[in-house]
RNA sequence: GUCCCCAUCGUCUAGAGGCCCAGGACACUGCCCUUUCACGGCGGCGACAGGGGUUCGAAUCCCCUUGGGGACGCCA
Protein backbone atom coordinates (compact mmCIF):
# COMPACT_ATOMS: atom_id res chain seq x y z
CA UNK A 1 0.00 0.00 0.00
CA UNK A 2 0.98 3.22 -0.65
CA UNK A 3 1.50 5.85 1.87
CA UNK A 4 -0.45 9.39 1.38
CA UNK A 5 -0.35 11.74 3.92
CA UNK A 6 -1.89 15.18 3.91
CA UNK A 7 -0.90 18.82 5.45
CA UNK A 8 -4.47 20.41 5.65
CA UNK A 9 -3.83 23.79 7.35
CA UNK A 10 -6.32 26.37 8.02
CA UNK A 11 -5.55 29.40 6.46
CA UNK A 12 -7.53 31.47 9.73
CA UNK A 13 -4.40 32.07 11.54
CA UNK A 14 -0.59 32.39 9.91
CA UNK A 15 1.24 29.18 9.59
CA UNK A 16 3.49 28.75 12.31
CA UNK A 17 6.06 26.32 13.82
CA UNK A 18 3.22 24.55 15.56
CA UNK A 19 1.84 23.98 11.79
CA UNK A 20 5.50 23.09 10.39
CA UNK A 21 6.27 20.47 12.38
CA UNK A 22 2.80 18.58 11.96
CA UNK A 23 3.15 19.18 8.33
CA UNK A 24 7.09 18.00 8.65
CA UNK A 25 6.25 14.76 10.24
CA UNK A 26 3.79 14.09 7.39
CA UNK A 27 6.32 15.28 4.86
CA UNK A 28 8.96 12.86 6.61
CA UNK A 29 6.74 10.09 6.89
CA UNK A 30 5.40 9.80 3.22
CA UNK A 31 9.70 10.64 2.06
CA UNK A 32 10.07 7.88 4.02
CA UNK A 33 8.01 5.57 3.27
CA UNK A 34 8.28 6.84 -0.43
CA UNK A 35 4.56 7.39 -0.56
CA UNK A 36 2.79 11.14 -1.32
CA UNK A 37 2.38 14.00 0.29
CA UNK A 38 -0.69 16.78 -0.22
CA UNK A 39 -1.21 19.85 0.72
CA UNK A 40 -4.96 20.88 1.33
CA UNK A 41 -5.96 24.07 2.31
CA UNK A 42 -8.85 24.09 4.66
CA UNK A 43 -10.58 26.77 4.14
CA UNK A 44 -14.27 26.64 4.75
CA UNK A 45 -14.56 29.29 7.11
CA UNK A 46 -15.06 32.07 4.81
CA UNK A 47 -15.48 34.65 7.11
CA UNK A 48 -12.37 34.23 9.18
CA UNK A 49 -9.80 32.61 6.21
CA UNK A 50 -7.30 35.47 4.15
CA UNK A 51 -5.43 35.10 1.26
CA UNK A 52 -2.35 36.85 3.31
CA UNK A 53 -2.73 33.57 5.05
CA UNK A 54 -3.22 31.48 2.20
CA UNK A 55 -0.22 32.85 0.65
CA UNK A 56 2.16 32.39 3.86
CA UNK A 57 1.39 28.78 3.68
CA UNK A 58 2.30 28.26 0.37
CA UNK A 59 5.44 30.29 0.52
CA UNK A 60 6.86 29.17 3.98
CA UNK A 61 6.18 25.36 2.46
CA UNK A 62 8.49 26.29 -0.42
CA UNK A 63 10.84 28.24 1.65
CA UNK A 64 11.02 25.14 3.80
CA UNK A 65 11.39 22.19 0.81
CA UNK A 66 8.65 21.09 1.88
CA UNK A 67 7.34 20.41 -1.47
CA UNK A 68 3.76 18.80 -2.00
CA UNK A 69 3.28 15.63 -4.54
CA UNK A 70 -0.13 16.79 -4.69
CA UNK A 71 -2.00 20.01 -4.52
CA UNK A 72 -2.93 22.72 -3.13
CA UNK A 73 -6.43 21.94 -2.88
CA UNK A 74 -8.80 24.13 -1.39
CA UNK A 75 -11.48 23.04 0.12
CA UNK A 76 -13.87 25.56 -0.78
CA UNK A 77 -13.22 24.39 -4.95
CA UNK A 78 -15.05 21.47 -3.89
CA UNK A 79 -18.23 21.87 -2.66
CA UNK A 80 -20.21 20.22 -5.48
CA UNK A 81 -18.64 17.31 -4.15
CA UNK A 82 -19.57 18.03 -0.37
CA UNK A 83 -22.84 18.30 -1.59
CA UNK A 84 -22.89 15.56 -3.84
CA UNK A 85 -22.04 13.55 -0.26
CA UNK A 86 -24.58 15.13 1.90
CA UNK A 87 -27.28 14.37 -0.61
CA UNK A 88 -26.51 11.01 -0.96
CA UNK A 89 -26.25 11.07 2.82
CA UNK A 90 -29.47 12.28 3.51
CA UNK A 91 -31.26 9.88 0.86
CA UNK A 92 -29.65 6.90 2.78
CA UNK A 93 -30.76 8.53 6.04
CA UNK A 94 -26.87 8.98 7.53
CA UNK A 95 -27.74 12.63 8.42
CA UNK A 96 -31.09 14.44 8.64
CA UNK A 97 -31.94 18.20 8.93
CA UNK A 98 -32.36 20.41 12.08
CA UNK A 99 -34.43 22.86 12.42
CA UNK A 100 -32.98 24.32 16.21
CA UNK A 101 -32.21 28.03 16.10
CA UNK A 102 -28.91 28.90 17.35
CA UNK A 103 -30.63 30.76 20.45
CA UNK A 104 -32.65 27.46 21.15
CA UNK A 105 -28.75 25.46 21.04
CA UNK A 106 -27.24 27.90 23.12
CA UNK A 107 -30.29 27.70 25.70
CA UNK A 108 -29.66 24.00 25.49
CA UNK A 109 -25.77 24.18 26.08
CA UNK A 110 -26.19 26.88 28.93
CA UNK A 111 -28.75 24.43 30.30
CA UNK A 112 -26.57 20.94 30.68
CA UNK A 113 -23.81 23.15 32.12
CA UNK A 114 -25.86 24.03 34.89
CA UNK A 115 -26.43 20.69 35.51
CA UNK A 116 -22.94 19.90 35.52
CA UNK A 117 -23.31 17.94 31.96
CA UNK A 118 -21.38 17.81 28.63
CA UNK A 119 -22.86 19.66 26.85
CA UNK A 120 -24.11 18.39 23.40
CA UNK A 121 -26.79 18.08 21.04
CA UNK A 122 -30.24 16.46 22.19
CA UNK A 123 -30.72 14.79 19.05
CA UNK A 124 -34.34 16.67 19.22
CA UNK A 125 -34.57 16.78 15.18
CA UNK A 126 -33.11 13.63 14.85
CA UNK A 127 -35.86 11.31 14.53
CA UNK A 128 -39.07 13.85 14.55
CA UNK A 129 -41.79 13.94 12.27
CA UNK A 130 -42.81 17.35 13.35
CA UNK A 131 -43.47 19.81 10.52
CA UNK A 132 -40.15 22.12 10.45
CA UNK A 133 -40.98 25.76 11.45
CA UNK A 134 -41.43 28.21 8.92
CA UNK A 135 -38.66 30.97 8.21
CA UNK A 136 -35.92 28.52 9.39
CA UNK A 137 -32.83 27.05 7.46
CA UNK A 138 -32.58 24.20 8.83
CA UNK A 139 -28.30 22.72 9.20
CA UNK A 140 -27.67 19.22 8.47
CA UNK A 141 -26.15 16.54 11.13
CA UNK A 142 -25.04 13.22 10.67
CA UNK A 143 -26.46 10.66 12.04
CA UNK A 144 -24.34 8.96 14.75
CA UNK A 145 -24.64 5.52 16.38
CA UNK A 146 -26.24 5.53 19.72
CA UNK A 147 -24.32 2.96 21.05
CA UNK A 148 -21.06 0.93 21.36
CA UNK A 149 -17.75 2.08 20.96
CA UNK A 150 -15.20 3.83 18.80
CA UNK A 151 -11.51 2.56 19.10
CA UNK A 152 -8.61 5.07 17.84
CA UNK A 153 -5.46 2.95 17.00
CA UNK A 154 -3.35 5.82 17.05
CA UNK A 155 0.27 5.38 16.61
CA UNK A 156 1.29 8.06 19.10
CA UNK A 157 -1.03 7.50 21.44
CA UNK A 158 -1.58 3.57 21.58
CA UNK A 159 -5.60 2.45 21.65
CA UNK A 160 -7.86 4.62 22.23
CA UNK A 161 -11.37 4.06 23.23
CA UNK A 162 -14.56 6.96 22.60
CA UNK A 163 -18.06 5.73 23.90
CA UNK A 164 -20.71 7.17 21.28
CA UNK A 165 -22.79 8.08 24.34
CA UNK A 166 -20.46 10.91 24.40
CA UNK A 167 -20.60 11.66 20.98
CA UNK A 168 -23.61 13.88 19.55
CA UNK A 169 -24.93 14.54 16.19
CA UNK A 170 -22.50 17.30 14.65
CA UNK A 171 -23.63 19.92 11.56
CA UNK A 172 -21.70 18.76 8.58
CA UNK A 173 -23.64 21.37 6.63
CA UNK A 174 -24.29 24.80 8.67
CA UNK A 175 -27.82 27.06 7.36
CA UNK A 176 -26.04 29.00 4.76
CA UNK A 177 -25.07 25.74 2.83
CA UNK A 178 -21.60 25.66 3.94
CA UNK A 179 -20.20 22.32 5.13
CA UNK A 180 -18.20 22.12 7.96
CA UNK A 181 -14.65 21.16 8.44
CA UNK A 182 -15.56 17.57 10.59
CA UNK A 183 -16.68 16.72 7.58
CA UNK A 184 -15.24 18.22 4.82
CA UNK A 185 -11.85 16.27 6.20
CA UNK A 186 -13.36 12.99 5.98
CA UNK A 187 -14.60 13.31 2.00
CA UNK A 188 -11.34 14.50 1.39
CA UNK A 189 -9.45 11.88 3.15
CA UNK A 190 -11.46 9.44 1.61
CA UNK A 191 -11.60 10.90 -2.17
CA UNK A 192 -7.48 11.61 -2.03
CA UNK A 193 -6.28 8.34 -0.61
CA UNK A 194 -4.94 9.35 2.69
CA UNK A 195 -3.65 6.28 4.36
CA UNK A 196 -2.16 8.02 7.14
CA UNK A 197 -3.47 11.66 8.91
CA UNK A 198 -0.62 13.00 11.02
CA UNK A 199 -2.21 16.11 12.94
CA UNK A 200 -1.93 17.53 15.79
CA UNK A 201 -3.52 16.48 19.12
CA UNK A 202 -6.29 18.78 19.55
CA UNK A 203 -7.72 16.86 16.90
CA UNK A 204 -7.92 13.12 18.78
CA UNK A 205 -11.47 13.82 20.08
CA UNK A 206 -12.72 14.64 16.68
CA UNK A 207 -11.15 11.47 15.07
CA UNK A 208 -14.25 9.07 16.87
CA UNK A 209 -16.63 11.22 14.92
CA UNK A 210 -14.79 11.10 11.80
CA UNK A 211 -13.98 7.09 11.84
CA UNK A 212 -18.15 7.11 12.47
CA UNK A 213 -18.60 9.00 9.53
CA UNK A 214 -15.98 7.55 7.37
CA UNK A 215 -18.13 4.12 8.45
CA UNK A 216 -21.44 5.15 7.65
CA UNK A 217 -19.90 6.18 4.05
CA UNK A 218 -18.11 2.50 3.93
CA UNK A 219 -14.93 3.98 3.74
CA UNK A 220 -11.85 2.33 5.81
CA UNK A 221 -10.78 5.15 8.19
CA UNK A 222 -6.69 6.06 8.15
CA UNK A 223 -4.27 5.34 10.09
CA UNK A 224 -3.85 7.64 12.66
CA UNK A 225 -1.15 9.70 14.26
CA UNK A 226 -2.11 12.71 16.67
CA UNK A 227 1.28 14.12 17.94
CA UNK A 228 1.60 16.77 20.60
CA UNK A 229 1.51 20.13 20.47
CA UNK A 230 4.47 23.22 21.13
CA UNK A 231 3.96 25.10 23.82
CA UNK A 232 5.91 28.17 24.43
CA UNK A 233 8.67 28.53 25.76
CA UNK A 234 7.65 29.38 29.45
CA UNK A 235 5.29 26.09 29.38
CA UNK A 236 1.85 28.03 28.44
CA UNK A 237 0.19 27.48 25.26
CA UNK A 238 2.02 28.97 22.24
CA UNK A 239 0.89 32.53 20.76
CA UNK A 240 2.18 35.29 19.52
CA UNK A 241 4.28 36.68 22.01
CA UNK A 242 6.48 32.90 21.94
CA UNK A 243 6.59 32.63 18.29
CA UNK A 244 3.22 31.68 16.84
CA UNK A 245 4.56 34.28 14.43
CA UNK A 246 4.35 34.04 10.47
CA UNK A 247 7.15 30.87 9.75
CA UNK A 248 8.29 33.61 6.50
CA UNK A 249 9.40 35.86 9.73
CA UNK A 250 12.22 32.85 10.66
CA UNK A 251 13.64 33.52 7.47
CA UNK A 252 13.43 37.11 7.89
CA UNK A 253 15.47 36.50 11.01
CA UNK A 254 17.99 34.87 9.14
CA UNK A 255 17.09 31.41 9.83
CA UNK A 256 17.91 28.30 7.89
CA UNK A 257 15.13 26.62 6.71
CA UNK A 258 17.23 22.81 7.56
CA UNK A 259 18.02 24.38 10.89
CA UNK A 260 14.47 25.07 11.47
CA UNK A 261 13.30 21.64 10.46
CA UNK A 262 16.00 20.27 12.24
CA UNK A 263 14.92 22.05 15.39
CA UNK A 264 11.53 21.13 15.10
CA UNK A 265 11.40 17.30 14.10
CA UNK A 266 13.85 16.89 17.33
CA UNK A 267 10.68 18.25 19.12
CA UNK A 268 8.54 15.09 20.42
CA UNK A 269 11.23 12.67 18.76
CA UNK A 270 14.88 11.28 18.45
CA UNK A 271 17.17 9.55 17.41
CA UNK A 272 19.56 8.39 19.71
CA UNK A 273 22.19 11.12 21.01
CA UNK A 274 22.04 12.60 17.29
CA UNK A 275 21.07 16.29 17.37
CA UNK A 276 22.27 17.80 14.44
CA UNK A 277 20.13 16.30 11.20
CA UNK A 278 20.37 16.96 7.45
CA UNK A 279 17.38 16.66 5.98
CA UNK A 280 18.25 13.23 4.20
CA UNK A 281 19.19 12.31 7.77
CA UNK A 282 16.01 13.10 8.91
CA UNK A 283 14.10 11.22 5.81
CA UNK A 284 16.50 7.86 6.99
CA UNK A 285 16.00 8.57 10.66
CA UNK A 286 12.31 9.78 11.39
CA UNK A 287 9.36 7.35 12.72
CA UNK A 288 6.36 8.53 13.58
CA UNK A 289 5.40 5.65 15.92
CA UNK A 290 8.25 6.89 18.20
CA UNK A 291 7.12 10.59 18.82
CA UNK A 292 6.62 11.35 22.31
CA UNK A 293 3.25 11.64 23.51
CA UNK A 294 3.86 15.12 25.87
CA UNK A 295 4.03 18.27 24.31
CA UNK A 296 7.14 20.17 24.55
CA UNK A 297 7.87 23.99 24.98
CA UNK A 298 9.83 26.00 22.26
CA UNK A 299 13.41 26.81 23.69
CA UNK A 300 14.66 29.96 21.00
CA UNK A 301 18.40 29.34 22.60
CA UNK A 302 18.39 25.78 20.58
CA UNK A 303 17.03 26.84 17.63
CA UNK A 304 19.62 29.50 17.66
CA UNK A 305 22.41 27.00 18.52
CA UNK A 306 20.99 24.49 15.81
CA UNK A 307 20.82 27.34 13.20
CA UNK A 308 24.61 28.21 13.87
CA UNK A 309 25.67 24.43 13.29
CA UNK A 310 23.73 24.56 9.96
CA UNK A 311 25.62 27.82 9.00
CA UNK A 312 28.52 25.85 9.95
CA UNK A 313 28.06 23.21 7.59
CA UNK A 314 25.76 24.58 4.54
CA UNK A 315 26.87 24.78 1.07
CA UNK A 316 28.46 28.47 0.29
CA UNK A 317 25.97 28.85 -2.42
CA UNK A 318 23.29 28.26 -0.07
CA UNK A 319 24.66 30.94 2.23
CA UNK A 320 25.80 33.43 -0.39
CA UNK A 321 22.20 33.45 -1.40
CA UNK A 322 20.93 34.18 2.15
CA UNK A 323 23.43 36.84 3.41
CA UNK A 324 22.32 38.45 -0.31
CA UNK A 325 18.75 38.72 0.50
CA UNK A 326 19.89 40.37 4.32
CA UNK A 327 22.38 42.48 3.04
CA UNK A 328 19.45 44.03 0.84
CA UNK A 329 17.14 44.15 3.72
CA UNK A 330 19.74 46.38 5.18
CA UNK A 331 20.04 48.69 2.07
CA UNK A 332 23.51 46.85 0.85
CA UNK A 333 23.25 45.59 -2.90
CA UNK A 334 26.58 44.04 -3.96
CA UNK A 335 27.19 41.64 -6.85
CA UNK A 336 30.95 41.00 -5.61
CA UNK A 337 30.36 37.60 -5.71
CA UNK A 338 33.89 36.43 -4.49
CA UNK A 339 33.72 39.09 -1.52
CA UNK A 340 30.50 37.78 -0.85
CA UNK A 341 31.53 34.47 -0.81
CA UNK A 342 34.82 35.14 1.64
CA UNK A 343 32.48 36.66 3.85
CA UNK A 344 30.61 33.50 4.45
CA UNK A 345 33.87 31.88 4.99
CA UNK A 346 35.09 34.34 7.68
CA UNK A 347 31.68 34.84 9.21
CA UNK A 348 30.29 31.12 9.12
CA UNK A 349 31.50 30.34 12.68
CA UNK A 350 30.16 33.53 13.86
CA UNK A 351 27.31 34.14 13.15
CA UNK A 352 24.20 31.93 14.68
CA UNK A 353 21.64 33.82 12.24
CA UNK A 354 22.50 35.70 8.51
CA UNK A 355 21.31 38.49 9.81
CA UNK A 356 23.68 38.51 12.31
CA UNK A 357 25.93 37.59 9.57
CA UNK A 358 24.88 40.50 7.57
CA UNK A 359 25.29 43.03 10.27
CA UNK A 360 28.76 41.85 11.26
CA UNK A 361 29.94 42.01 7.84
CA UNK A 362 28.62 45.90 6.29
CA UNK A 363 32.55 47.10 6.81
CA UNK A 364 33.13 44.93 4.01
CA UNK A 365 30.82 46.56 1.71
CA UNK A 366 31.01 50.44 3.37
CA UNK A 367 32.50 52.20 4.46
CA UNK A 368 33.27 51.23 8.55
CA UNK A 369 30.62 53.35 11.20
CA UNK A 370 33.46 54.13 13.97
CA UNK A 371 32.53 53.25 17.36
CA UNK A 372 33.31 55.81 19.80
CA UNK A 373 34.31 53.74 22.37
CA UNK A 374 36.74 51.64 20.63
CA UNK A 375 38.58 54.38 18.84
CA UNK A 376 39.16 55.70 22.43
CA UNK A 377 39.97 52.87 23.86
CA UNK A 378 42.48 51.44 20.65
CA UNK A 379 43.40 54.14 18.58
CA UNK A 380 45.68 55.36 21.62
CA UNK A 381 48.62 57.52 20.73
CA UNK A 382 50.61 54.95 20.75
CA UNK A 383 48.88 52.84 18.54
CA UNK A 384 48.37 55.22 16.02
CA UNK A 385 52.12 55.54 16.08
CA UNK A 386 52.45 51.63 15.41
CA UNK A 387 49.81 51.94 13.42
CA UNK A 388 51.46 54.79 11.10
CA UNK A 389 54.04 52.09 11.03
CA UNK A 390 52.43 49.09 10.07
CA UNK A 391 51.05 50.99 6.97
CA UNK A 392 54.21 50.76 5.31
CA UNK A 393 54.47 47.00 6.43
CA UNK A 394 51.47 46.88 4.57
CA UNK A 395 51.69 49.05 1.76
CA UNK A 396 55.21 46.97 1.14
CA UNK A 397 53.38 43.57 1.48
CA UNK A 398 53.49 41.65 -2.53
CA UNK A 399 51.19 39.04 -2.40
CA UNK A 400 47.80 40.61 -0.64
CA UNK A 401 46.66 36.50 0.77
CA UNK A 402 45.41 35.85 4.13
CA UNK A 403 49.23 33.93 4.89
CA UNK A 404 51.15 36.60 3.72
CA UNK A 405 49.43 39.12 5.32
CA UNK A 406 49.59 37.14 8.43
CA UNK A 407 53.39 36.19 8.01
CA UNK A 408 53.60 40.25 7.73
CA UNK A 409 51.53 41.40 10.42
CA UNK A 410 53.54 38.73 13.28
CA UNK A 411 56.76 39.56 11.57
CA UNK A 412 55.54 42.94 12.70
CA UNK A 413 54.79 42.28 16.12
CA UNK A 414 57.75 40.11 16.68
CA UNK A 415 60.16 43.30 15.88
CA UNK A 416 58.66 45.14 17.68
CA UNK A 417 58.63 42.29 20.76
CA UNK A 418 54.41 42.79 21.04
CA UNK A 419 51.80 40.37 21.22
CA UNK A 420 49.93 39.49 18.22
CA UNK A 421 46.74 41.41 19.81
CA UNK A 422 48.43 44.96 20.68
CA UNK A 423 48.90 45.01 16.90
CA UNK A 424 45.74 43.56 15.77
CA UNK A 425 43.18 45.16 17.87
CA UNK A 426 44.26 48.93 16.77
CA UNK A 427 44.36 47.76 13.17
CA UNK A 428 40.73 46.32 13.51
CA UNK A 429 39.05 49.25 14.70
CA UNK A 430 40.83 51.32 12.07
CA UNK A 431 39.64 48.92 9.51
CA UNK A 432 36.46 47.89 10.34
CA UNK A 433 35.21 50.62 13.25
CA UNK A 434 34.63 48.07 15.95
CA UNK A 435 36.36 45.81 18.07
CA UNK A 436 34.54 42.50 16.37
CA UNK A 437 35.85 40.94 13.15
CA UNK A 438 36.94 37.74 11.70
CA UNK A 439 40.43 37.48 12.05
CA UNK A 440 42.70 40.27 10.79
CA UNK A 441 44.28 38.40 8.05
CA UNK A 442 41.22 37.31 6.75
CA UNK A 443 39.79 40.64 6.96
CA UNK A 444 42.46 42.68 5.18
CA UNK A 445 43.02 39.99 2.54
CA UNK A 446 38.63 40.55 1.95
CA UNK A 447 39.03 43.89 2.14
CA UNK A 448 41.75 44.29 -0.21
CA UNK A 449 45.14 46.20 -0.26
CA UNK A 450 43.17 50.02 -1.44
CA UNK A 451 41.02 50.04 1.21
CA UNK A 452 43.03 48.84 4.29
CA UNK A 453 45.08 51.61 3.28
CA UNK A 454 42.61 54.14 2.74
CA UNK A 455 41.11 53.23 6.08
CA UNK A 456 44.42 53.28 7.87
CA UNK A 457 44.98 57.03 6.58
CA UNK A 458 41.14 57.93 6.99
CA UNK A 459 42.03 56.43 10.85
CA UNK A 460 45.05 58.31 11.23
CA UNK A 461 44.36 61.43 10.52
C1' G B 1 -18.64 20.20 34.87
C1' U B 2 -18.09 15.79 31.37
C1' C B 3 -14.91 13.09 28.10
C1' C B 4 -9.95 12.35 26.14
C1' C B 5 -4.70 12.91 26.55
C1' C B 6 -0.06 13.71 29.13
C1' A B 7 3.88 13.55 33.33
C1' U B 8 12.73 12.04 33.53
C1' C B 9 17.53 17.99 34.75
C1' G B 10 15.06 25.26 33.70
C1' U B 11 14.19 23.37 28.32
C1' C B 12 14.55 19.29 24.31
C1' U B 13 15.36 14.32 25.27
C1' A B 14 17.92 8.81 26.11
C1' G B 15 15.78 5.11 28.86
C1' A B 16 10.93 -0.37 26.22
C1' G B 17 12.37 -4.52 34.73
C1' G B 18 18.55 -5.41 36.38
C1' C B 19 23.62 -2.18 31.63
C1' C B 20 20.84 3.92 35.59
C1' C B 21 22.88 6.33 43.16
C1' A B 22 19.85 7.90 35.39
C1' G B 23 23.14 9.24 29.48
C1' G B 24 23.24 13.31 25.59
C1' A B 25 21.96 18.42 23.86
C1' C B 26 20.59 23.79 24.73
C1' A B 27 21.08 27.39 28.58
C1' C B 28 24.21 28.69 32.87
C1' U B 29 29.17 28.08 34.71
C1' G B 30 35.00 26.87 35.62
C1' C B 31 39.37 25.88 32.80
C1' C B 32 42.05 25.25 28.06
C1' C B 33 42.83 26.96 22.87
C1' U B 34 43.17 32.08 20.97
C1' U B 35 45.02 38.61 17.52
C1' U B 36 38.99 40.37 18.82
C1' C B 37 34.46 37.70 18.37
C1' A B 38 33.34 32.98 17.61
C1' C B 39 34.27 27.78 16.79
C1' G B 40 36.40 23.76 19.40
C1' G B 41 38.19 20.69 23.78
C1' C B 42 37.88 19.21 29.05
C1' G B 43 35.00 19.80 33.66
C1' G B 44 30.77 21.62 36.91
C1' C B 45 25.58 22.60 38.25
C1' G B 46 21.03 20.05 37.39
C1' A B 47 15.66 15.42 36.87
C1' C B 48 12.75 9.93 37.37
C1' A B 49 5.62 14.83 40.46
C1' G B 50 3.61 12.21 45.18
C1' G B 51 1.61 7.74 47.30
C1' G B 52 0.41 2.77 47.05
C1' G B 53 1.05 -1.96 44.81
C1' U B 54 3.37 -6.17 41.37
C1' U B 55 8.52 -8.19 41.47
C1' C B 56 14.34 -11.06 44.16
C1' G B 57 14.72 -6.19 41.61
C1' A B 58 10.89 -0.35 38.83
C1' A B 59 12.44 5.81 35.84
C1' U B 60 10.51 1.54 33.27
C1' C B 61 4.29 -2.58 34.72
C1' C B 62 -0.70 -1.59 37.53
C1' C B 63 -3.83 1.69 40.68
C1' C B 64 -4.83 6.29 43.12
C1' U B 65 -3.68 11.41 44.01
C1' U B 66 -1.75 15.86 42.22
C1' G B 67 -0.45 18.85 38.30
C1' G B 68 -0.71 20.23 33.06
C1' G B 69 -3.08 20.11 28.22
C1' G B 70 -7.07 19.27 24.76
C1' A B 71 -12.19 18.64 23.31
C1' C B 72 -17.22 19.65 24.31
C1' G B 73 -18.89 25.76 18.19
C1' C B 74 -23.77 26.70 12.34
C1' C B 75 -14.16 27.39 14.30
C1' A B 76 -10.59 24.50 12.21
Amino acid sequence: MTVVTRFAPSPTGMLHIGGVRTALFSWLYARRRGGKFILRVEDTDRERSTDEAVRVIVEGMRWLGLDEDEGPFFQTQRYPRYLEVIDQMLAQGLAYRCYCSKQELDAMREAQLARKEKPRYDGRWRDSTATPPAGIKPVIRFRNPLVGEVVVDDLVHGRTVFQNTELDDLIIQRSDGNPTYNFCVVVDDMDMGVTHVIRGDDHLNNTPRQINMLAALGAKPPIYAHVPMILGADGAKLSKRHGAVSVLEYEKEGYLPDALLNYLVRLGWSHGDQEIFTREEMIAAFDIASVNKSASAFNPDKLLWLNQQHIIKAPQATLVAALRGQLAMLGVTSTDDALLAGVVEALRERAKTMKEMAQGSLFFFHEPVMDEKAVAKHLTPEARTLLAAMRETLAAVSEWTAPALHAAVQAFAEGRQLGLGKVAQPLRVALTGGTVSPPIDATLALLGRERVLGRMDAALK
